[in-house]
DNA sequence: ACATTGACGCCCA
DNA sequence: GTGGGCGCCAATG
């Protein structure tokens, strides 16, 4: 498995949980940025987890368009990224309305 | 060193 | 449903 690394920083281990976790969810379900966070033993610490995916390269094989907020919407602005996104996780067969927004109850994956 | 900025989230009004 | 306040914290200016 490819785990992207960040950019500069060091790769800390919390780092790595929350990757390997990523890659665990499997295609055509979503997770919460907090429920990341949470899994990996690091509650309240959502915003931490979308810093960390911000600095993914580009052809990070991660699936980090599976990652929306707590709303249920695409964090991720439609200029930088969230266009993307949205393709990507339709291409799954996510149903993605016109403003972003995806239904937990129906794609939410549990570990 | 200090201030601001976010791919966030919970609580309350 | 919406909006404000606060907690969180690495990156950035």
């Amino acid at each position: 498995m490819v785990i992207a690394p960040r950019s500069v920083a060091p790769v800390t281990p919390n780092d790595i949980r929350l990757f390997t976790l990523l890659a665990s969810v499997p295609p055509g379900r979503v997770v919460t940025y907090g429920q990341l966070a949470d899994f990996i033993g690091a509650p309240r610490r959502a915003r931490w987890v979308g810093q960390l995916l911000r600095q993914l390269p580009k052809d990070s094989s991660l699936p980090w368009h599976r990652v929306i907020n707590a709303q249920g919407k695409i964090s991720l602005p439609i200029l930088e990224g969230g266009r993307e996104q949205a393709e990507r996780l339709r291409a799954e067969g996510v149903l993605v309305s016109a403003d972003g927004r995806v239904s937990l109850r129906l794609y939410r994956w549990m570990p």
